[in-house]
This record gives C-alpha cells, structure tokens and sequence, in this order.
DNA sequence: GAGCAGCCA
DNA sequence: CATTCTGGCTGCTCG
C-alpha cells in the first residue's frame, strides 16, 4: 500500500507564485486552488497512491517559534490574495473527502514527518509532494519525496529516493539536519555557524559526517579543518546546536494517524461541482464528471461495499446449472472484446460472480452461445460489440436491454470514454481496477496477471449491475430515455449487421493504383530535390520548411507552435513563387492517397476479401457515429484522382451499390428549428437553396446569380450553421472582412430568425447548462458561464451547432432503424453495408435495386417530420464511386 | 505521445 | 485585447 501526502502550504504556494493571476467572474482570486489541484491531479497520477491526504500549517506559533524567537521572524505572512483562498481549498478537499491534518504548535513538515514514520510502521510506502527541499531529511527506503518545482508556468517533479538523494548531495538523507546546521538557512532566519557557507559545510560533512562528530573532533583536536573555520565553528557552537535541534522534523506530533482512513472515498459530487462553478472551475466539473451531479449517489456497488461470492467455472456441469439458474433474473455480463473470457454477476446486488474462461470450460462456445442469444436478460456495456462478435459466430445476441456505456455517453457524451473504473469513481466514488487489468496487452500474459484480469472482470460485472439500478433513473430524469429507447438501443443490432457485412474491395485495382501512385511519387521526389539542391526527407515537415523558407527564401506566411507552417493553405499562396511548390502539393496529394487509403486499407481487407469498419456509438460529442479500422467516413471525393479510391469499393458479381443521401439537412433542420418562415419558404420552392439564398441576401433575381454570388451564399449557409466569424467567413471565400461581416449581416437581416434562434439558443444554454436536439439528445456546455473569452466563444459556437448536427444525427440514426426493419421486413437480400453521416450505402442483388432505391427514399425522407420536407437523392451502380451518382 | 498535415460530412 | 468554423480518424516525424 502506498500513501501520498501533499504539503499543503508548499504546494499551494507553488501554484499561487508560479501560475498567471486568475479570478473568477466575481474577481475574486482562484488560481491557487487551481494550481494546486492540478498538482495534487498529476501527482495522485504519477504516484498512483491507495491513500491520500494533505497537510497544513497554522497561524499559532509553533514550538520551534517558542524555543527561538528569532525563527522564521522576518518571514512575511501570505499576501491577501492567496490567503483568501486558502478556506475555500479547505472546502474543497473536504468536498473531496481527502483527509487534510494540522496542528496548533506544530508544523506541517513535522505532521508530514509523523505520518511517514506511522505509515511504515504499519507496513505502507510513503511519498510526499512538497516543494520544500527541507523535507528531504525524510527520505528513506520506504519514503520517497517528490520534490515539485515551477518555472515560467510550468511545474515539474522529481522523486528522491534514498540513491538519487544520494547522488545529487553525495551524503545520506538524516545528514541534511547537519548541512543545515551548519550552514543556516536566511530565509528561515536560522543562523547556523556564522561564516560557515555551503562548500565549508559539505567538505566538513564529508569528512566527519554528522554535526556531532565534527564537535567532538573539535573538542578533541582532531578535526581536520583551517584554523578560521576551527575558530568559527567554536564561537558558533551555540547557534549550530540549536539550528540542529530547529532544523529536524519532528517525527513525533502527537497526532492520531492510521493510513486506513487516508484510502479514497468518494468525492461528495453535489458539494464539489458547487464550489467548482463559484470558482468557474468548468473544465473541472468535465474532466471529473460532475456535470450532472445532484444529489450524492444511493445506491452502492456489491463488490466494493461487501464480498463478493466468485467462482471460476470449468466444467460444463456447473455451466448448464448456471445457464438454467439465469433464466429467471437479470445478471450482468462482462466480456472481453473476443469474447474468450467473461464474468456474470446476479443477485439481489450482483453479489455472486462466475469466471469463464475459453480456455478453462470445455465446450465454452455452446455455453456462450446459449448465454448470448438464450432467453437470458442481460445488462451490459458496449453490447453492440458483443452483438457483432456473436454474428460473426453465426448466432444473434438478444435480451441487451441495458447498456451501462450507451447510457453514461448519453448523459455526458463529452467525456471521451466510459471505461467501468472510470464510471464506478463518476457514479459511486469508489476505486475499481483499472479496465487495462483485463483488456491490456499483457493482462493474460501469466497466471498472476490472469487471476488479477479475471477478479477486475468480476467487480467491472458488478459494477455494472449497480449502474443499472442508478442510470435509466437519471437517462428519465434528463430526458435522454427516449434517444436511449427508440434510437440507441435498436440501432446497436442494425450496427452489428453491419459492421459484419462489411464493405467488398477491388483489391487487385487498389494495388494497380497503388503502383502508379509509387510511379508518380518517386518521380516527384528526384524532381523536387533536383529543384532543393537537395535529398531531404519529404516528409518532415521541419526538413522541409528549412529547404523553402530558408534555403530557397521564400516568404514564410504563417508559423506554427514549432516551425513554419508548410500547409497546403500556406503552399498555395507560393504557388507562383516557385517551381517546387506545384511539385510538392502533387506529392503530398499522391502520398497520402497511397499511404491512408491504398496502403491503409490494404492492410484491413479481411479473408472474405471486405473491410469491416467498426461504427462507435459512443465517441462523438453531437451524437453522430465515428469509424474506425477503418475509417470509412473519410474515404477520398472532392479531387478527381481520390475518387478513385471509390471506384474500388464494389458490390460483388451480380449485386449493385444503392447510395442514398439527405440533401442539406442541416440547414433544412436549421429552417425548421429556427421556424425562419423566409427559409422556410425558400425550401418549399424546392429551388436551388444557395442560389435561393443568393438571391434573397444580395437582392438580385435568382435567375440573375453569377456562380461566384452562389459560392458566396453556400460558404455563408454552412458558415453559419457552425457559428462562424467574419474572419473565418472572409478566409474562406477570399473577401475582406468587412466585406465578408457585410455578407452575415445581410443573412440574418433577410433571415431574421435564423438570427433570433442564435440569441436564444446561446441564451438557453447558458441559463440551462446544456443545448439539447430535437429528440432530447444532450451536450453540457460549461464553457458558457466562462470568463475566458475565447472558451466562451467555443461555447457559444458548439450552442449553435450541437442540436443541428445533432438533430442531423438522429434522424439519420432513425431512418437506419427504419430502413434495416424494412429490408429484413420484406425478405430483400439488401443490406445496409455504410453510413456516412448523411449518406447510406446498401447492397442488394441487381433485381433489387429499384425497390432498394425507393425503399431507401421512403425511409430515410419518413424518418422525421419538420416545417420543410428532408428530401434524399439516390443513385446506384456496381462501385462507390458510380453509386455516388 | 504531441504536433502537423490532410481526408470526410 | 486577441482570436477567429462544427464534428471526426489516420499517417508521419521527432523528441
């Protein structure tokens, strides 16, 4: 076990001295409390401790005050500004429930001192954090100090063990009382040897050891030392005694100290993400999950509250017995992302667990399949993985009615990810194993690492069990159980289907073009270092905008944090500099088609011949889906050359490609919520919109819009969709800014309530601390109530843009839904194989495709019913590329 | 692993 | 006053 104590006063004037002021929006100072917890954060990190708990000094004098009225007497106090702060640190820690200790008459070096001797006593490692180079007397085999440091901003650490003590002072931890007896210590107004500085003061500890020793030889004429210092040392006896005696930390405060009661507890989340919004504390509330904190959590978790019963089960007698006994209850049910292992947990609290391994149960694959697709109920967590392993096994999963991730995404979908150790602090403040313990690359790799794999399984299980008694509460309570029920539910089986029918690839053709890229990029290289004067990696950023900006001297037009930017926004404002630049932007074009999408892709072209994307339904921060290994959302199109890459996806001999898409609709989405009748009506026309738009803001006919006016209008049309500036807006179609705010004006001035929406949605989302879709689907917005301009800005621009693309999303996710129904429903061979955002790719038999085709229409333009009409166009053929229409 | 670059809706 | 348009994923270099 291992115990981490804060030196509270250190650190918190580390971070009050070495960070940029900050105040909240009342003024008042904060950045104190902020530095320091980001300390404390990065520390409980690298440490990785069981215990925590902080300590502080008093304002009493102290004994060492008492014993020598000289001590510490210049000393100033803290400066206002950080006293302040201090009652509210206090608050917040014990918000946090992390022990904090002081003493009246005792310093906090002595409680440190005493709680790192009673913690190896009871057999635990001790590690402080302080920045007080003083505490390092403390160090031995068992107590390390972790030695922080801040400068220009930036705070670093440094763990002295007893062997880096050692080598950075060439002596032994306890001799750093002796240094400092000798030498004095100004800013402590301890005198030490009047005269005696640091060289003096090591070579005599070098040679004689301790203080002690170095007297005694003097007394008996046997220190090796000038007649000076001799002198020195004799006439400050006194004064080095009693440096000495206020020079040691105490191990011995009288103090209660038990490490059992420093293990973490859970964070009193209510109180905690009150006191982070007086201080603006946003990123915070985010980072710790607290944004839907309300009310400390009821329910509690079996595993950690009381023992859990945990079986290995291995036989299939024991199995069959236990497929029977879950018949009639609920367990929950953990698996490995193979599905080779898994834990169940039932009961009352999911206080019972079973282990089974692939390796350990003979005949594991009817038992898992039995458990997966029998009439079992079960509560999990990324079911739509398991539903796919399970069809690709041949079977189908079903009775998944609770997703512990699916539910925790909703309710914050900005968190990132939703592993159960992670869930298990955010809903019940309690440790759990670390989800790596099971899904690590080397969790397996030994019987011990095996045994600690499959027990973290087992407490994941029951953690699970614990979520659902907690979760569709809170999903009702914010309104999320509808997204929860009629879309991300239903939507995991059409995922899994297909994830596993996967998208068929030319694969010959693919390589063919992957030949000629190579052709072309090794062409261009000996050209463009024909034109360098030059070999240089091409790739390397940094190489090359040593060769352009300053070998060739061309223009630098933008830097970047560590160099020049060589971008091809940058490139093509030097196009007519330089021969090279049109050489370059050609390579780049070819290497990154050949190396993302030829090579890329090669490299996950399964034995069936196609690529299997993996849809993930809980990564994105509106509520649309991401795709990885592959990515086959961002599959080359704007540029003649990359859509060959499209030409490669294909539907196989005999079948056809169907490929439908929503036309704009976003901005049809954007006409509907803002109710802005002109957009409203220009939809209905059922002209062309950004002409439409054109016509409107300029005041010209539509039939007299140039095709520049148009280009103006769309750049305008999707700019404000994402809360666009004038400058963004004049950077993308080549205006002024002037010209370009000139345009946005114009805009809201004909769509007022477009305009009108903007206002209110901005002005909900700060009253209500979230911006939701039409179906309900949430995003927290923090970043509104800050002071700092440019997070408010984000903000205010993500209050805009969330419900639309949002609400984008979930109407795509409904007519996927609707369309997979419908396909299965009437007996087609057709399946949906692709989404990409607003597009759906299916594959059907070529008897199909014109019934495919209006099906695909039907369902998709059906999913939602707005003020304007969704509208879709489709198009088939026998690749991606033709398909696309 | 961070930073840059570039692909998509 | 600076800062500047939403949401993603992958490949490459470099410390």
């Amino acid at each position: 076990m291992k115990l981490l104590v804060i030196d509270g006063n250190s650190i918190v004037n580390r971070a009050f001295f070495g960070m940029h002021p900050l105040t909240n929006k009342e003024g008042f100072p904060t950045h104190a409390i902020f530095g320091f917890l980001n300390i404390l954060r990065r520390m409980e990190e690298e440490v990785d401790p069981d215990g925590l708990c902080v300590t502080f000094d008093r304002k009493e004098p102290t004994f060492r005050h008492l014993a020598y009225e000289g001590y510490k007497a210049q000393r100033k106090g803290m400066p206002e500004e950080l006293a302040v702060q201090m009652p509210v640190l206090k608050q917040v820690l014990d918000a946090m429930n992390i022990p904090r200790y002081e003493l009246a008459g005792w310093e906090a070096d002595d409680l440190i001192g005493t709680i790192s001797r009673k913690c190896e006593a009871a057999g635990w490692d001790c590690r402080v954090a302080t920045g007080d180079k003083d505490s390092l007397q403390l160090v031995t085999d068992h107590t390390y100090i972790e030695l922080v440091t801040s400068r220009m901003g930036k705070t670093t650490t440094k763990e002295m063990d007893p062997a880096s003590f050692r080598e950075v002072y060439g002596f032994e931890p306890p001799q750093m009382v002796d240094l400092k007896a000798l030498m004095g210590d100004a800013s402590d107004n301890i005198p030490g040897v009047p005269g005696v500085g640091e060289k003096t003061a090591m070579a005599l500890l070098h040679e004689n050891g301790t203080l002690k020793e170095i007297y005694d030889r003097l007394d008996g004429e046997t220190l090796n030392a000038k007649p000076g210092v001799k002198k020195k040392l004799t006439e400050g006896r006194e004064s080095a005694f009693q440096s000495f005696e206020l020079c040691t930390i105490r191990c011995d405060a009288p103090m209660d100290f038990d490490p059992e009661e420093t293990l973490k507890k859970p964070v009193n989340a209510a109180i905690l993400r009150e006191l982070f919004l007086e201080l603006d504390f946003h990123k915070l509330i985010a980072q710790m999950g607290l944004e839907a904190a309300e009310a400390p959590v009821a329910a509690e978790c079996a595993c950690q509250t009381e023992k859990c019963t945990t079986e290995t089960v291995t036989t299939p007698d024991r199995a069959w017995e236990l497929l029977d006994l879950w018949k009639d209850q609920t367990v929950s049910l953990l698996t490995l992302p193979d599905l080779s292992a898994l834990a169940v947990c039932w009961g009352e609290k999911g206080e019972n667990a079973a282990l089974v391994r692939e390796t350990d149960l003979p005949n594991y694959g009817d038992f898992l399949k039995e458990l997966l697709s029998g009439p079992i109920q079960k509560l999990g967590f990324n079911t739509k993985d398991v539903m796919t392993q399970a069809l690709s096994r041949g079977y189908e999963a079903q009775g998944f009615d609770f997703d512990a991730a699916i539910a925790a995404y909703l309710l914050s979908p900005t968190d990132g990810s939703y592993d159960l150790d992670k869930l298990g602090v955010q809903y019940f403040g309690q440790a759990y194993p670390p989800a790596k313990d099971y899904t690590g690359a080397k969790a397996w790799k030994d019987e011990e690492s095996s045994a600690k794999a499959l027990e973290a399984m087992a407490s994941h299980a029951s953690l699970i069990h614990a979520l659902f008694q907690i979760l569709p509460e809170k999903l009702q309570e914010l309104e999320l159980m509808t997204v929860y029920e009629q879309v991300e539910m239903p939507l995991r089986a059409v995922l899994a289907r297909m994830e596993v029918a996967g998208m068929l690839v030319d694969d010959k053709a693919l390589d063919q073009f992957g030949q000629m890229l190579k052709t072309g990029i090794a062409a261009l290289q000996e050209e463009i270092w024909r034109l360098a004067g030059e070999e240089f990696n091409l790739n390397s950023t940094q190489q090359l905008g040593v060769v352009l900006f300053e070998k060739l001297g061309l223009p630098p037009v933008k830097k970047t944090k560590t160099g020049y930017s060589t971008s091809a926004e940058v490139l093509e404002k030097l196009r007519m500099s330089h021969p090279i630049i049109e050489q370059i932007l050609e390579y780049r074009q070819l290497t990154k088609l050949n190396s993302t999408y030829v090579e890329g892709l090669s490299k996950v072209i399964a034995h069936d011949g196609r690529i299997h994307t993996c849809f993930q339904n809980t990564v994105t921060a509106t509520g649309r889906l991401s795709s990885t290994e592959p990515n086959l959302q961002n599959i080359p199109v704007r540029t003649e050359l990359g859509a060959k890459i499209r030409e490669m996806f294909v539907a196989p001999e005999g079948h056809v490609l169907v490929d439908a898409d929503y036309s704009q609709i976003e901005l049809r989405l954007l006409a509907h919520m803002a109710q802005d009748e002109r957009m409203i009506e220009s939809f209905l026309s059922g002209e062309d919109i950004h002409a439409r738009t054109a016509s409107q803001v300029f005041g010209v006919p539509v039939e007299d819009i140039s095709s520049e006016l148009r280009r103006r209008a769309k750049a305008v049309n999707f700019g404000i969709v994402y809360g666009i500036s004038g400058f963004s807006l004049a950077q993308d179609i080549g205006v002024t800014q002037k010209e370009a705010r000139e345009y946005m004006e114009r805009y809201l001035a004909t769509f007022a309530g477009v305009r009108e929406y903007m206002y209110n949605i901005k002005k909900k989302g700060k009253e209500d601390g979230y911006v939701a879709t039409l179906m309900g689907r949430r995003r927290w917005l923090p970043e509104l109530q800050s002071s700092n301009f440019n997070l408010r800005s984000f903000g205010e621009r993500v209050a805009l843009n969330m419900p639309i693309q949002g609400t984008a999303a979930d109407v795509m996710k409904v007519a996927m839904i609707r369309v997979d129904q419908r396909l299965r429903a009437e007996g087609l061979k057709a399946r949906l194989i692709l989404q990409v955002h607003d597009e759906l790719i299916v594959e059907c038999p070529l008897e199909e495709e014109e019934q495919v085709k209006r099906l695909l229409t039907e369902e998709m333009e059906g999913a939602g019913t707005f003020a304007v009409p969704l509208l879709t166009d489709a198009a088939s053929g026998r690749s991606w590329a033709e398909a696309k229409g």
